[in-house]
DNA sequence: TTGTAGGCGTTATCAA
DNA sequence: TTGATAACGCCTACAA
């Protein structure tokens, strides 16, 4: 341990702590020799007593709904990566989109002393914000992005998002819609999406009807059993389909080569996300695209920055953009 | 503080402590004042004083090449649940396939005391594997099984993954192969994986050209570039591609579209981790599934047991199995 | 079952 | 620039 360090060396233990945390406060021969002496020792500071002492822990926490999509996955390694470069390790807790588990996670990591955290999404529960603001402990809510929102928000807009695409294929001339999206319940962001396709047919007198709203789970599958519904159903076929992200819009899109569905001819499809196989796709899928890593790192950057006191952590929109291609076309009635 | 709650309560701090630790060496009526007196003053035990005082971290930690890649990424989220259930904090590092920084990932888990440790794969630097054992942390080796290893490895045996691909192909009548693989460099999985190719190809007087031997990306793009590259080389074509992924073998099926090339007539293509889309492409991608959630959830149990002192540490080989889909079929010389 | 008291490994304050 | 020493928040013999 540090004492041993310091007697090898012949100096205090003041010393010893002061060459790790501000070395330019000690003399280079002394700073040489209490290096020396640590390496034959095969020693370095042990992360409790340093926390303990200092009362920083050097961790930042990070809450996502699932490894398993890769959009998260990706800003995790966004935040790892920028945390990592200012000596802060990040730790991880999956909520699996369940309200308690994420609060329980936040709870878990306040008492590891977590110096700042993110968490996907707003939908959470009041007494998770109200802990975290307690232990005034720094927060980001990521990928979302709201106006108004009473939280540092560094994210995009879904609901503008999924204007975009609803504006886009109105445009093209389609007046009847599908949607299949992922479950909306405790998830902000697909609600906001669900929002915003509803207040862009509204404008235009449209609307879904129920039997072409499906909300399911994120795959291949789902998609492909909701086209299947709907082709099989006795009344009028939709000529758009608008799905909640990419996975589920593949599997639209391969579900129509089996019914030999004509695409964008009969139907039009979009995503959302932009998986490298969406542009391989034929048709190659129309989506948008967004920068998760980025996001990730941003966080970091913004919760860094709130650390050394250097700005108040305000919000941060990151752009969705819109990936024409093969998979939307102009309607066919 | 602690202190604070014993006194609210009315109890010594060494009971305060009991209550959390050993709560059935604390009598009922005590244990709910202590409670109360928490919920009250919304006191938790800090990690940082807890850990320095009883020694334990609570704390394990996994070294993975990347997060972009859904295997590992799955069989993070797999450690994860299993360790959250008993308390213990996964912390990640990533270290981009890169050797040096693996180490130094390695060396911050030991500052922060882990109490465990997983890291992808065995081609590491002999200094991480002697300062975990210097710290008598226990670890595993993951992702990958090899026979004779000195380490405990939970994984599949990459080496005989590939022999039994290349051996589904050459009983196909193929003899003549490309093969598209991930960067070998510092990667014992891929550098399994290409010898099990070669051995079995020898075996039968076989081997792959030279210039039908790819190395790169783990991409759809670097997939197509490839087969791009082979059809138009004025050597004679391979009926037979191995990929290195499924990734890199969904290119290579689309690049086959785009130049007309009958799959699997003219040529037969398999990959590797059976990704959701595998089984949903046109023709089918004949492919090897591996279980990699199941992987890091055995990874923690054995570390866990480990932690008890209930066995030691041994190995666990994980099986990866062929999926015969449409993408191989007999050669056509 | 409960309390006392010393120590876990480092940092931070103050003096020298 | 360096050193002595008291925290930091909790656990754990040991004693009662």
């Amino acid at each position: 341990m540090l004492s041993d360090v310091a007697k090898l060396a012949g100096v205090s233990t003041a010393t010893v702590s002061r060459v790790y945390n501000e070395p330019d406060k000690v003399s280079a021969n002394v700073r040489e020799r209490v290096e020396h002496a640590a390496l034959t020792l095969n020693w370095f500071p042990n992360a409790a007593g340093r926390a303990l002492a200092s009362t920083r822990s050097h961790i930042a926490g990070i809450i996502i709904p699932t490894l398993d999509d890769q959009v998260f996955a990706s800003q995790v390694s966004g935040m790892q990566a920028a945390f990592a470069a200012r000596g802060i390790t990040l730790v991880l807790g999956c909520s699996n989109y369940d309200p308690a588990q994420a609060l329980m996670q936040v709870r878990a990591m306040l008492a590891r002393g977590v110096e700042a955290m993110a968490v996907v999404g707003e939908a959470h529960p009041a007494e998770l914000f109200d802990a975290l603001r307690r232990y005034r402990v720094p927060y980001a809510v990521t990928y979302a992005y709201r106006e108004g929102s009473p939280h540092t928000c560094i994210g995009f807009d879904n609901h503008a998002a999924y204007v975009e695409i609803t504006e886009h294929l109105i445009g093209l001339g389609h007046r009847s819609f599908a949607v299949c999206i992922q479950p909306t319940r405790d998830n902000d962001r697909v609600q906001a999406r669900v929002a915003g396709i509803r207040a862009t047919l509204e404008r235009h007198g449209l609307a879904v009807r129920p039997e072409h709203m499906f909300e399911g789970e994120s795959t291949m599958g789902f998609g492909r059993r909701s086209l299947r519904t709907i082709w099989q159903a006795p009344c009028e076929r939709p000529t758009a389909i608008i799905c909640g992200n990419d996975h589920i819009a593949l599997g639209v899109l391969r579900e129509a080569e089996e019914l030999a569905i004509a695409i964008p001819g009969e139907l039009s499809v979009t995503g959302f996300d932009d998986l490298e196989i969406a542009k391989e796709m034929r048709p190659a899928l129309t989506t948008m695209r967004v920068d998760t890593y980025e996001i990730g790192r941003l966080t970091a950057q913004h919760l860094l920055d709130s650390l050394d006191g250097k700005r108040p952590l305000n919000g941060q929109k990151v752009n969705a953009l819109l990936q024409l291609r093969q998979s939307t076309g102009p309607s066919a009635r």
